[in-house]
DNA sequence: GGACTTTTTTCGAGGCCCGAAAAAATACTG
DNA sequence: CAGTATTTTTTCGGGCCTCGAAAAAAGTCC
């Protein structure tokens, strides 16, 4: 049950309001933050004033002035990179990549290597992730501060408080409680994310104005995924991370699915079914571990260049795709889907049929409208998401509560 | 984008909290108020005054005392059923009902007549339902107070505002903007609402214990409705009420739907689906416009009998069903079920097949743990969701902002 | 250089919530 | 039966917070 509001709790909102407000606008001045956030010029002047006073925002000295109109001239604000530091990292197949950034979002050190995570021991993968951390930010410690987040995104199904890893297709390993782990090892509040729903953050970061209240991210690789934001909130399930939109039913009884179950939107759809049906596998044959970009490229080629049974293989992934798509508008109504990954690449020979499945659908009456987009390479995507998740953490839960930015983080380290 | 927190709107907020928490619990003391809201004592005691003051809670005088414990008792405080009435409308096929509903809850008046919705034409419909609300209200209104809301459930898919209805199976009109129409007519606020949406208000208020953040009402009778609530809301759609689990598509390309598509759920699990089905008739043949309740009783009590088509029609029912939730699960994660309606009546014929499906998909590894639960009778539990609907508008929306109750309305009628 | 315009800050007023203390109302106790 | 203990409710003063109005600041325009 939600619970009455203190009369403390005023200012935190609504230093977390401003502070909201200069994220997503860039440099606002302090007349355009009081009207994106309804309140008065008096608090909001009294409010940027503290803001800036705790080294959390900053003045933008100069900088390019705005056509310059009558009257006293906007100051810009701007958040000040170096209030804080955060640290993301996106576990995906194969794959560790990690990165400090500033808290205006700014790359401060990356890292990525190479990491077999489908044969490597439970132990020794936690161990290369803290390993990893530990290297960018032990240089980093010395002359700042320490980070104040960490948000590690993994392909996977986590829990719902995001702090355990329930199952991931990239390991054998199940329930890895990383935001435990991390947390002990670093002392820093930490959560593990899904990276479609990282994804889905990150879109509405990149491009408001296409993906803002409701839109959906999928995510078309060796398996689906869906990141999915409804009403401006990230969609998740009630225990879990939810979204699985690819262990969807498409055909009852049909294709083998990596999950073990029959006729899910994966088992046409994820690059092994793909492979599997322009093989000429039976769908029911067991999945290959992995698919290289490479076989896949090749697939698609040949399904473009002559009508045999990888273009066959690509119609019913988006049949399948298509039907699911479907049937989610029928529960959510119809909104922008931006597909991304590795699939996308190919979307030229999925499209035609997804969109005649979604025809037949309840979400077909306005199928023409209904508009799509690709992003082929998700990994950015997902770093910026995660960035995002980490840096509104710091804003809402941290400095919105007023000991924070330079001034409290100084004096910790005192 | 979320708005700052104005001085005058915490007042407002935390009265609306208090109230809430009357609603809930029926008739607290003022501490037990103030542990729920987590407010002071002393706060709980100026907002309780003023809400006495204004006729909108009232002391319970004497009533059942609890335990009577050492130290000074508790007074309870309830919501003052003089304080204001709703006027609740339910219009379904073939039937209309209204009633007018005080503001503790209590049923001051009703009405309830047949209809031929699918035949009447439109504007007769509207006369209808403004003639029956008339009457209600009239010799009431001399008496006291205006109904300060009209809530209007109807079957069908109204859009996200609730303000139209766009769609419904009971008559061939669509897009009907009763909210306008009723609001010009009555100058009463109205909201027009799915009745499945409605069911699940009502089940939480009916049974907290159970349904509480995260549960379905499933409808079946002669097509298949869903309300959904989700993390303590009601879900909806992003444009209308959504939540069209009879639409989401279980074979597809399959059986042929009322709604002219081909493979929804309600194609295999609709009374009409399993009449057809149970009549030997061709999956793609026309559906009835209507099946009686005698006809659907004398159905399953054939498939109770024998193992005939009645018994296969059944478990095809079940089977989309299950696998309809079971892609649901896919996206929610598993959550309690309730079955409600005339379709419920044969759940006895449904559930093994529902499992079996349910068993089959991602949410399958705990169908065991998936509670279901019947409800014959739907319309006293969508006349309830509607009167809790309508009720708590008159708490959040009007009573928390200070001008209300006995007093501003007397003042009002002045 | 003065008038005008727009932004930002300052200041006093009004509200609201909180904690502590007081008051109220009852049970317990000898 | 009177006094004590206990629990609930109210009262009161203090501290914040937001707001509107007015003042100050910082330019452009003529």
């Amino acid at each position: 049950m939600s619970v009455g509001i203190r009369h403390d709790d005023l200012r935190r909102r609504n230093r977390a309001m401003a502070i909201a407000a200069v994220r997503r606008t860039g440099h606002p001045s302090r007349t355009e933050i009081a009207s994106a956030t309804g309140l008065s010029h008096s608090t909001i002047s009294a409010i940027s004033a503290d803001l800036i006073g705790e080294g959390i925002l900053a003045e933008t000295k100069g900088g390019e002035q705005a056509a310059a109109r009558r009257g006293r001239p906007q100051i810009g604000i701007a958040l000040n990179p170096k209030a804080a530091t955060v640290v993301v990292a996106v576990l995906s197949l194969n794959d560790l990549s990690a990165a400090v950034i500033d808290y205006a979002g700014g790359l401060v050190a990356e890292e990525k290597r190479h990491l077999s995570t489908r044969s490597i021991a439970r132990d020794q993968l936690v161990t290369e992730l803290v390993a990893m951390l530990t290297r960018l930010t032990a240089g980093r410690a010395a002359g700042g501060r320490k980070p104040l987040r960490i948000v590690l995104a993994i392909q996977g199904i986590t829990d719902a408080a995001a702090r355990i890893m329930l199952w991931s297709p990239i390991t054998p390993h199940t329930d890895i409680p990383f935001a435990d782990l991390l947390e002990h090892e670093f002392a820093i509040p930490t959560t593990v994310e899904n990276d479609c729903n990282m994804m889905a953050v990150a879109l509405r970061w990149r491009d408001p104005a296409r993906y803002r209240d409701d839109f959906l991210a999928i995510l078309l690789s060796h398996g689906i995924g869906m990141g999915l934001v409804l009403k401006g909130e990230l969609f998740t399930g009630t225990q879990s991370s939810g979204g699985e939109f690819g262990h969807m039913i498409h055909t009852p009884g049909g294709a083998l699915c990596r999950c073990g179950r029959r006729g899910c939107v994966e088992a046409y759809a994820g690059d092994y079914a793909i492979w599997r049906n322009a093989q000429g596998k039976s769908e029911f044959s067991t999945p290959e571990d992995d698919v290289s970009t490479a076989d896949m490229q090749a697939t698609a080629a040949r399904a473009r260049a002559a009508d045999g049974p990888e273009r066959d293989a690509y119609r019913k992934a988006g049949t399948a795709i298509g039907y699911g798509i479907g049937s989610l508008f029928a529960l959510i109504d119809p909104a922008p889907i931006a597909f991304i990954g590795g699939g996308a690449a190919a979307f030229d020979l999925l499209e035609p049929h997804i969109r005649a499945a979604i025809a037949e659908t309840a979400g077909g009456q306005h199928s023409d409208a209904i508009s799509f987009d690709t992003v082929t390479d998700e990994l950015p995507l997902i770093r910026q998401g995660c960035a995002m998740r980490a840096l509104t953490f710091v804003d809402q839960e941290i400095f919105a509560g007023g000991v924070g930015g330079l001034e409290g983080v100084g004096k910790e380290v005192a």
